[in-house]
DNA sequence: TAAAAATACTCCATAGGTATTTTAT
DNA sequence: ATAAAATACCTATGGAGTATTTTTA
């Protein structure tokens, strides 16, 4: 079967008249009864009745028809939607994702996407730094947001946010009317971390930040999650270290202050395969420069 | 673009190797790259990356290749439901049938075609006796039920029903505690007479019966539906002449009483194209048969 | 350099053409 | 008698083969 015969099928069902549908199709009537005939052949069914003066179509050619015309519109749009999926504009991008992206990028990741690429399908995984490199590596990711650690060579990244790392403390603490505060303010308190294996990064440059001050926080406790952290605070139950895109989640109960020892920058970054020339990716990479490009040149710097 | 370009995108996307691709096939390997290239080249994207010493599918050829799949899975079934609808198994059956077969012909046929034909669609047409024999021959129509009336002679018919007609009278009518009544029983009610237009075979033989009774009967009102005169009836405002199986509408407040006079019968008959050699319909007449078909060979008879 | 795909060419299978026969009205 | 499809036979396009070159890791 080939599918000069699909054509063939629907121009004698369309006329029901061999000599007329081979105009239609440019051949010589002999040549389309033959290919009529090879295909009733091969489906094992008369497709059209010829016994009579006039030609009709049998119940089977009725039903190969209808998947004829099916196939053959289907065929007709392909070659332009693999053009649109060759510019990226169609088809499904794959993004993964740390904990701490969730508000400060993939909303606004989303509704770009939406907007600018409406066709385009997005899968969401919400996944661990060390996850999404191999996955990136082994091709079942196409584009990380994660936070910058020594990457591997096959990988490139763009940075996309860089903030402030700042103390969460509960509304009435002592400390919440100093426009900055010292580490002596809350030596006393329990610093709610989160969990190394869920936020290696984070979790690094807390314990960075004490090391740095020369002190090390008396009380600690692990925490699965940042809103976990944040709602212990807003409790009265400890104190976090968190980015500073974290104030959105509660600002009723907690009051966020810079510490005034120096302020550690916390820095969010996009990840993806080396020298890919998939166009979504690159489109999508596109649409996170646009958002995230800014004057001063410091969120734009592409390995 | 043919079939065969679809069958061997499918196998090197299956590969990732043209050789391998191509022994699959049964083809050479240059034959195979040959036939990719020209493939691409009518639909305008490359769907392969062979500029490294792998090959790796684009983002264009990724979306052809679904519907390449696609495609050759409908292909592949299309012949054996193709065979399968030339057996009368599969399509879509156009049954027209009259007001008066809706209780007694219509819920019992489609549930035996439900139970021996699952994947046969029907169409249901509630139309009046002309606007069916039309519809038959003009082919918009498969079967008709219908009652007996002067056929084209293009048309060919099965009985399916012989029933008496007999009296719809209220329940505390005074001729109800008679087993059968005469025509003096009734002279002085309403007779609730269906529309000619709408029911013109039943029309007719309740005109005709009064005709050979030698009796006219005093006061009549036309009724459009055959429901209605027997609510009518059960509200004490008349009385009705109605087929035998319309004492499953209303069996609370109206009793059914015969004529004494004799009873008129009054048939039911399938109707279809004379000849037709369509399976999907000669199935239908064989269940219709297997149903209706008496031992007394009085339903039985097909002309 | 080796493994893979692309190119060059040759060949033949088969789609399609022309001439004619068969079939149904 | 005639209009339509089927058959017979021939032609030539293009798909596939073999031999070879190009490319990349």
């Amino acid at each position: 079967m080939e599918l000069r015969h699909l054509r063939y099928v629907v121009a004698v069902a369309e006329s029901l008249n061999f000599r007329e549908a081979s105009r239609k199709l440019h051949v010589s009537q002999p040549s389309l009864s033959v290919q009529i005939k090879q295909l009733e052949d091969e489906v094992g069914v008369r497709l059209f009745d010829r016994s009579k003066r006039h030609v009709e179509i049998t119940r089977g050619g009725e039903v190969f028809l209808t998947t004829a015309r099916e196939v053959l519109s289907m065929l007709e749009r392909s070659s332009s939607t693999a053009r649109q999926a060759q510019q990226g504009e169609v088809g499904t991008i794959r993004i993964g994702f740390v904990p701490t992206a969730s508000v400060a990028i993939v909303p606004r990741l989303l509704e770009e996407i939406k907007t600018q690429l409406p066709l385009v399908e997005v899968e969401l995984k919400e996944w661990p730094e060390a996850t999404q490199i191999s996955e990136l590596q082994s091709g079942a990711l196409d584009i990380g947001i994660s936070h910058r650690e020594k990457l591997s060579d096959r990988l490139e990244s763009m940075l996309l946010l860089r903030e402030r790392l700042i103390l969460a403390l509960p509304k009435h603490h002592q400390a919440a009317r100093k426009k900055a505060v010292n580490f002596d303010d809350v030596r006393d308190d329990l610093l709610l971390i989160p969990r190394k294996d869920l936020y290696p990064t984070l979790h690094k440059m807390i314990i960075g930040t004490f090391v740095a001050g020369g002190v090390r926080p008396n009380r600690t406790q692990a925490i699965e999650h940042l809103q976990t952290a944040i709602a212990l605070t807003a409790a009265n139950a400890g104190f976090a270290f968190v980015p500073e895109s974290a104030d959105k989640l509660w600002p009723q109960e907690v009051i966020f202050r810079p510490l005034d020892a120096g302020v550690p920058r916390f820095e969010t970054v996009a990840l993806w395969l080396r020298g890919s020339a998939d166009p979504l990716i690159r489109r999508i990479l596109e649409i996170l420069r646009q958002i995230y490009a800014k004057p001063d040149s410091l969120a734009r710097r592409e390995s």
